[in-house]
This record gives C-alpha cells, structure tokens and sequence, in this order.
DNA sequence: ATGGTTGAATGTCAA
C-alpha cells in the first residue's frame, strides 16, 4: 500500500494536476492540506471517478485537509480532541481530519504556520503541535499496536540541513529551538519519522517559495513528513520525495511525500493468490 | 531576461 501527503495550495486551482499525481503515482491513500475552500466548493467527482472516496474538512478559503482513499475511507474524525483553537470566538480551524484507510488511521495535519516569533501565531503552532503530542501519546497508550500514520505540513525544519542556508534563517521561524523541541516530542511520543531514512539530505526538500526562483536555486525546506507509530514504522518498506511534480507551471509549492508499505489486506491476497498459483 | 510568486472574499491577506 503507497500512502501519500502534499500540500496542494489550492485543490480548485490544481485538481487536473492532483488526479493526474494519483493516477502516475499509484497512490492509494493521499493526505491532502490547504485544499483552501469549503466542503461545498471541494471538487469530489473529480477523485471519486478514479475510484477513491473523499473525506474533506474545510471551512472557509484558509486551511482545509482532505483523505482521498481507494482502499476504504471509514471513521471519518474531523479535528483530533484538544486541537487549540483561533479567533474570537476561538475555534479549532480546519487543519486535522483522520480516517481509517486499509487499516491504517491517517491524518491529514497543516500545523499552523506561526508566521514570525512575536506573532501569537508562533505561539499557537506550539500549542498545536503539543496538543497533537498528547492526543498521539493517549492513542498508543491505549493501543500500542494501532496503526497510525500522522501526515502533513508541520511547518517546521527538524535539523539544520532541513534548510538552504541557516544563516538566512536567523530570527525566523520554521527552525526555532521551541519548534524543534515540539516536532521532537511528538517523534519521542512514538512516532518515527519514516521518509528521511529513504530520501536523507542534504538538499532534500519538500518545500520551495515561489519567489526569488527559489525552486531552480534549490533554496528549499524539508517541512512535510510523514510521522508513523510503532506498529506501522515496521511495514515502511520505502519513501520518496516527488521532486519532479514541483515543475512546470501550476505546481504547487510543496511536493508530494509518498510511504509504501509492506503487509496489509492487499499483500496478504497477492500472498495467498501466489502460493495458490505455487501449488497448481 | 542581470530580474524574478501564487492563490484566495478584488483587495489585501496569507504563505
């Protein structure tokens, strides 16, 4: 089973582009972020004809987080107990939706972004990324053998080459100590991030501004991952970063991320079918 | 080409 994350900026601007990364990639379950429109807007029919169900949670033209599924879409959550909120009144944004997915719990998570260290944004982000460790943590502790795969944009660089050049990082945020800490205590909670081992830096990234040509430059950020429990860490048989879907005109800013995975319904019929075939 | 973003409430914010 190939599990998938991507930040879209934008799920009416790139639809095409979206299904046809579906299609080219084999992806059987994608984690969807900044889909940017309400459930209303969301283009449904465009990925239920390729033969995936659509959960979708978006809100307003901000934010919005998708699970397109072509192996069960089930127990649909949106937003995980205890995700802080924004605004006044405060409430949780569209920023989690979870589902179970060929067995498998995913979630779609944009982290906030928390704009600049002073802004209360940046403290938000942090709240955020706590939260997400408690609700992970009280998971595994009620079941230490569940599968679940945390997937998204968290808005943070983990290690100093998840960045072009540091220096250009002083007083940013992304990178900042608190943020590092934060994103390390949800991988200490249990959650193992599985594409670095497969895709290691330097000068891998996820994510590249539009401005300043910083694709060509190869200024980019390593920011999406994909976070997986004990039980699901053990099947990653492989990852990769699809650089390539960042060309051309109308690419999204952020690449796709995509896991395989070994065992699974479909692995244990492909077995069965292959050790029917062994004995005829 | 010596510069250079994109997408969302069309106006200005967000990333």
């Amino acid at each position: 089973m190939r599990i998938a994350t991507w930040n879209v900026n934008s799920v009416r601007a790139r639809g095409e582009r979206i299904a046809a990364w579906l299609q080219r990639s084999d992806v059987d379950v994608a984690a969807v972020q900044e889909t940017k429109c309400r459930d209303d807007q969301f283009p449904t029919q465009l990925f239920t004809d390729l033969g995936y169900e659509v959960a979708h949670h978006g809100l307003s033209q901000w934010n919005g987080v998708a699970v397109l599924s072509r192996v069960g879409l089930e127990d649909v959550q949106v937003g995980f107990p205890g995700q802080p909120g924004w605004g006044d009144p405060e409430a949780p944004e569209a920023r989690a939706l979870g589902a179970v997915c060929g067995g498998v719990r995913v979630w779609s998570l944009y982290v906030p972004n928390g704009r600049e260290i002073d802004d209360p944004h940046y403290a938000y982000k942090l709240r955020w990324l706590e939260a997400l460790r408690a609700y992970g943590a009280e998971r595994l502790a009620e079941d230490p053998q569940a599968g679940i795969a945390l997937c998204g944009d968290f808005n943070v660089a983990p290690q100093d080459d998840d960045v072009w050049d540091m220096a250009e990082f002083e007083g940013s945020t992304h990178v900042t100590k608190p943020e590092r800490d934060a994103f390390t205590s949800v991988v200490e909670a249990g959650f193992t991030e599985v594409v670095r081992p497969y895709a290691p830096g330097p000068g891998v990234y996820t994510y590249w501004d539009y401005k300043q040509l910083s694709f060509p430059k190869r200024k980019g950020m390593r920011i999406d991952f994909v976070l997986a429990s004990p039980a699901l860490a053990a099947r990653v048989s492989g990852a990769l970063i699809d650089r390539e879907e960042r060309k051309g005109k109308g690419a999204s800013d952020h690449a796709p991320v995509m896991v395989d995975l070994d065992g699974g319904a479909e692995d244990e019929s492909a077995a069965a079918d292959s050790a029917g075939l062994a004995g005829a």
